[in-house]
DNA sequence: CCCCCCCC
C-alpha cells in the first residue's frame, strides 16, 4: 500500500508552523491513567504519531474517544489530522491535541510501521505561535433557546447588549485598578489543557450556552447563581458565577460571544449534571476576569456536540445527559400538563425523532420550545444535553440547561437529512419509547407471553412492573363487576345506601341524593401458555363489555337476561392488554395484583409487522 | 456553594 506520510511535518510542527491536514502513522496508542485525585468517568488517549521520519506524542481530544472504542484506531493506521492545536509545554516542548482526524488506511491494511522514524528531538523550536490556525471551522447557526430563557426565542441573539459596562480598556471583572495585566493576552491555552493544578490560566472561548440565574436555599445556605458553557477548537468545559459573582457577570455575557477568560477556580466536574465533555469544570472567583475578544474568531466553533445515536440510547442508563441528534418523523400537538408538586400548567410536544440506526425516541419539549416548534418538512432537530429517561422504555427530555437547534449547519445534520429523505423515511423503524398508537409495538413495552410474566417473577419487587400481551378473555365475574359510586367527579369511592333515597360518601362526608354506577371487572385472561386474573376499572371494562356503566346497571335492575347476555357476548374476545403487576397484601396475606391499564382491540396489520419483527431478530440472534 | 427541570 502506497501511503505518503507528510515526512517532517512534526518537527514543522513542533517548531510552530502550521501545517494543513497532515498525515501521520499511528504507531502506537494508550489510555491514560486518571489522576487519582479525579473520579474521572472521561477517558483520555495519549498516542505516537509518526511522519515516517520522526515519531512524537499527541493526544487524542476527547470527542474522538468513540473512533477507540470502534476500533478504528488500531497501531499502524493512517490518519490524517483534520483540525489540531498544538500546545507549548514547559522546556519548548509542544503537544499535538488532535481534534478531528480521518482514516486515511485502517492498520490492518498498512500491515507496519512506515519508515524508519526515530524520536523527535526534545527542546527544539523557538515558534512564537502557541496555537495552530486550525483548518476549515464549521459556523453553525446561532442556537434557538425558547423555552428556558425570560427573553422568549432566540436567546442566543436576543440578550441586551452588553451596554457598555466594559471599562475603556475592554476588560471587566478583576480588583483593583486596571494594569496593564488585563488587556487582552496574545496568548491563550486550550480549554482541554485547564486543570485544578495551575491557576495563572487565560482561555479564548465563545459562550454557547448561559442559563438564567436562579436562587437557592437549603441546609448548606442560599445565594443566587447561573451557569454557562465555554467551548473552543480543543473542547468546552462549564462554568458558574456564584452571589456577587453572579450579580458581576450575568448581563455582560452574551451567548454567541467570544472571550478571553482568566482564573476561575477549577473542580472536577459531576458528569451526572451536565452533557459537556471536561473532567473539570470552573467556578468564578474574586480574580476572575472576563475580556470580550472585539473581533470575530470564526475558528472557535459556536458549539461541541457528542452526539450519540438514537440506538446506542437503549443501552445508556437512565438520567444520563447526552446530546442527540435526529430528523422529526412527527410532532404530537400541544399539551398542557398540571405539575404534581407545585401545580403549575405546562405546555409540552412530544417528537418523534429518528436517526439513521434505524430507531426512534420519543423527544418532549417544554413551554415556548413546544409551542413554538414547527414540524412540518421534518426538521433536524440537534439537543445538547437532553436527559433520558426510562418512561416507555427510553425517552428524552430537554431541559432549561439543554441547547436545541433546528436544521443546524453542521455535517451530521445534512447527512441525515439527505439519509431520511432517500432511504429513512420509508424505513419500518421500531421506537425504543413506547408507542401509543396502534397495538403498542414498540420495542420496550415488554411484550410478553403469560408463562413469562410468571418465570420472569414480574411484581416481585418494589416497584410494580408493567407487560403488554396478546389474549383472550375466558372469563369474567358478573357479581361484584359493577358498585355505587360517589357521584361527585374524581371520587370514584364506593358509596352506602342510606335507605332513604340517599347515600353516603365516607370519602367525601356528605350524603348524595344519587350515586352513579361505576365498573370493577375481574377477568381472567388466557394466552397459549398461561392464564391471569386481572382487574379491569372502568375505561377498560366498558371498552371490553362494550357498554357503558350506567346502561349496564340499568340492564342489571332493569333486563338480567340482557345483562348476562352482555357478558357472554364478550367472552372469548381477543385484546392487547397493557397490565400494570405488583405483590400487594390483604390481610397480611400477600397476592399479586394485575391491573388492566389498556385494552385494544387487536390491529391485524400492527400485530403482524410485530411479528414480522419478531422473526426478525429471532433469524438475527 | 447548584445539580430543580416538570406529565403520562
Amino acid at each position: 500500500m502506497s501511503t505518503q506520510l507528510s515526512s517532517g511535518a512534526l518537527e514543522a510542527i513542533n517548531d510552530g508552523q502550521q501545517i494543513d491536514k497532515p498525515v501521520f502513522q499511528l504507531l502506537a496508542l494508550k489510555k491514560l491513567n486518571p489522576a487519582a485525585s479525579t473520579n474521572t468517568t472521561v477517558d483520555r488517549y495519549r498516542i505516537m504519531l509518526s511522519d515516517g521520519v520522526h515519531n512524537n506524542t499527541a493526544m487524542l481530544a476527547v470527542q474522538l474517544n468513540q473512533m477507540v472504542a470502534d476500533g478504528q484506531l488500531e497501531p499502524n493506521t493512517v490518519i490524517c489530522l483534520d483540525r489540531y492545536v498544538c500546545n507549548k509545554l514547559a522546556g519548548n516542548r509542544r503537544v499535538v491535541i488532535i481534534l478531528e482526524l480521518t482514516v486515511v488506511a485502517p492498520g490492518s491494511q498498512v500491515g507496519g510501521k512506515i519508515g524508519n522514524p526515530i524520536a523527535l528531538p526534545l527542546g527544539g523550536g523557538g515558534g512564537s505561535n502557541g496555537q495552530q490556525a486550525p483548518a476549515l471551522q464549521h459556523t453553525p447557526q446561532q442556537p434557538m433557546r425558547a423555552g428556558a430563557s425570560p427573553m422568549g426565542v432566540a436567546k442566543a441573539n436576543s440578550f441586551p447588549g452588553a451596554g457598555g459596562s466594559f471599562n475603556k480598556q475592554g476588560n471587566y471583572g478583576g480588583a483593583g485598578p486596571s494594569t496593564g495585566m488585563m488587556s487582552p493576552p496574545k496568548q491563550a491555552q486550550p480549554i482541554s489543557s485547564l486543570t485544578p493544578y495551575q491557576n495563572r490560566w487565560t482561555i479564548k472561548a465563545r459562550v454557547s450556552n448561559k442559563s438564567s440565574v436562579r436562587t437557592w436555599s437549603n441546609s448548606r445556605g442560599e445565594g443566587k447563581l447561573f451557569s454557562m458553557d465555554l467551548c473552543d477548537q480543543s473542547g468546552e468545559i462549564r462554568a458558574t458565577a456564584f452571589k456577587e459573582q453572579c450579580d458581576k457577570f450575568y448581563d455582560l455575557i452574551e451567548v454567541g460571544k467570544v472571550y478571553f477568560i482568566s482564573r476561575g477556580t477549577l473542580k472536577t466536574a459531576n458528569r451526572q449534571y451536565t452533557s459537556i465533555t471536561n473532567d473539570y469544570e470552573m467556578t468564578f472567583n474574586n480574580d476572575t476576569t472576563m475580556v470580550p475578544c472585539e473581533e470575530e474568531d470564526d475558528s472557535i466553533p459556536t458549539m461541541q456536540f457528542d452526539f450519540r445515536t438514537i440506538g446506542q440510547l437503549e443501552d445508556m442508563n437512565k438520567d444520563a445527559i447526552l446530546d442527540v441528534i435526529g430528523v422529526v418523523k412527527s410532532a404530537s400537538d400541544v399539551t398542557t400538563i398540571t405539575t404534581k408538586t407545585t401545580n403549575r400548567e405546562l405546555t409540552k410536544r412530544e417528537l418523534h425523532i429518528i436517526d439513521d440506526s434505524s430507531k426512534v425516541v420519543t423527544l418532549t419539549l417544554w413551554g415556548n420550545e413546544a409551542e413554538k416548534f414547527d414540524g412540518t418538512s421534518n426538521p433536524v432537530i440537534a439537543v445538547k444535553g437532553a436527559r433520558l429517561s426510562d418512561f416507555g422504555g427510553r425517552s428524552l427530555s430537554v431541559l432549561m440547561s439543554s441547547t436545541l437547534m433546528i436544521n443546524p449547519d453542521i455535517p451530521r445534520a445534512h447527512h441525515l437529512k439527505g439519509w431520511y429523505d432517500t432511504v429513512g423515511h420509508t424505513q419500518d423503524a421500531q421506537s425504543i419509547s413506547e408507542q401509543r398508537m396502534g397495538a403498542g409495538a414498540g420495542a420496550n413495552s415488554n411484550w410478553l407471553t403469560l408463562e413469562e410474566v410468571y418465570s420472569q417473577n414480574l411484581g416481585q419487587g418494589e416497584k410494580p412492573d408493567y407487560f403488554t400481551t396478546k389474549g383472550t378473555i375466558i372469563f369474567m365475574r358478573k357479581e361484584n363487576s359493577m358498585y355505587m359510586a360517589c357521584p361527585s367527579s374524581e371520587c370514584n369511592k364506593k358509596v352506602s345506601d342510606n335507605g332513604d333515597g340517599s347515600y353516603h360518601c365516607e370519602k367525601c362526608g356528605k350524603d348524595y341524593p344519587d350515586f352513579q354506577y361505576r365498573l370493577l371487572l375481574s377477568a381472567n385472561v388466557a394466552d397459549p401458555t398461561d392464564t391471569q386474573w386481572t382487574t379491569c376499572f372502568q375505561e377498560t371494562a366498558e371498552t371490553i363489555l362494550g357498554m357503558k356503566a350506567d346502561e349496564l346497571g340499568r340492564l342489571k335492575l332493569e333486563d338480567e337476561q340482557a345483562f348476562n347476555h352482555v357478558f357472554e357476548k364478550a367472552s372469548f374476545e381477543s385484546y392487547v392488554f397493557r397490565m400494570r403487576i405488583k405483590m400487594e397484601s390483604y390481610n397480611e396475606e400477600a397476592r399479586l395484583k394485575c391491573t388492566c391499564m389498556s385494552v385494544k382491540p387487536i390491529d391485524v396489520k400492527e400485530q403482524s409487522k410485530k411479528l414480522i419483527m419478531d422473526i426478525r431478530t429471532l433469524a438475527a440472534a
